[in-house]
DNA sequence: TGTTGTCTACCTATCGATAGGTAGGTGACG
DNA sequence: CGTCACCTACCTATCGATAGGTAGACAACA
């Protein structure tokens, strides 16, 4: 397998395995089990476990900011692309009861280490962003600051629809917490 | 020191340890130094960490449902009672960006022995009825489920506000995302 | 009153498993 | 021949858990 390959493996199982039980639990030795080669190959690639969080935490990032981009591009109105949105951090949960790297992350957050966490931070940020500019319409009067808190909002209130759907081990509360959001007029 | 105060010292800094770095982070060891015994001693008071692990999140929720409790038998209007609610959340924050309990664990859901697992389901239950109750006059068409549903989404809403002030380490996030949801006409 | 038995609340010492990480070797390939 | 992509073989630290011991309190009984 070329070098590139073997590396895109170990992040794939990586990703997996934090998505299903967090940045804690991740192994070396689980990992490489998974891909088939021995752990101290992977400190070829990753030097320590915090390398491999954070660029797992910053291909996430760029993965979502990629997504979004082509979100914006594809002419779409609120309601579909917010759907489209939504589906991403739905994906997740439908994967095994996974959750976002993001959501397990943040409440892991007091145990990262610091290359980890700054590169968590760049996923809140790319998804204020990201809402600040599909909900513009929603805020014709606000100013920059207002529609950050409104878009962080949103954003926060999808990361806990997730966290307590996997509690239930339950998509359709994610499902239905989302309409309970749009009814109330959080969200298209 | 008397075998209640013990037991009840492990369980205090068990608590603000899961809380600030997950159950996954927990050691035996590390209580047993901040408690001032020998990490076997634990074992005396809580056979496995599991036990130890569902103690702490049963306590949790038996002591959210007193403080509820006490918040319906005081006479107040329902925006104080729901602000009284929200406090509880806030208050881990404030102590050293901690998270709830039950944010946490719901996060390592996958990662939870079963007796854990089960223990931390009973938190966001009594979230539910508590919610449902206190947020019934706003429903007033509703049955039931729409009730439940209702309220699971307040919830939701709220531990996301606290996943992602956590991950911003700051409290300002969570006070503006309330607020954001209290606009939106999510909750009173 | 003194002894005996049982209980509590710890202790020391150690177990096997697993964590992340490293030094140095090896075979394939350009 | 040199570099790349691994490997074997280890290290130290720490994990939860267990075995077995002990000081002190307390109750019962002779």
């Amino acid at each position: 397998m070329s070098t590139t390959d073997t590396r895109e493996t170990i992040m794939g199982v990586a990703k997996a395995m934090v998505q299903a039980r967090g940045y804690n639990a991740l192994s070396f030795r689980e990992i490489a089990k998974d891909v088939g080669i021995k752990s101290a190959s992977i400190h070829y690639y990753f030097p320590t476990k915090g390398d491999l969080g954070a660029a797992l935490a910053q291909r996430y990032t760029d993965d979502a900011v990629g997504y979004f981009e082509q979100l914006l591009v594809e002419p779409l109105d609120l309601e579909t692309r917010f759907r489209r949105y939504i589906a991403v951090f739905r994906a997740a949960l439908l994967n095994d009861n996974r959750m976002c790297l993001y959501g397990i992350m943040a409440a892991e957050y007091g145990d990262l280490p610091p290359e980890v966490r700054a590169a968590v931070d760049g996923f809140s940020e790319a998804n204020v962003r990201w809402l600040v500019q599909v909900l513009a319409p929603r805020h014709p009067g606000a100013d920059d600051v207002q529609r950050r808190r409104a878009a962080l909002a949103v954003f926060a209130a999808i990361e806990g629809a997730q966290l307590v759907a996997r509690g239930r081990d339950d998509i359709a509360v994610f499902d239905q917490t989302v309409d309970a959001y749009r009814a109330a007029g959080l969200m298209p």
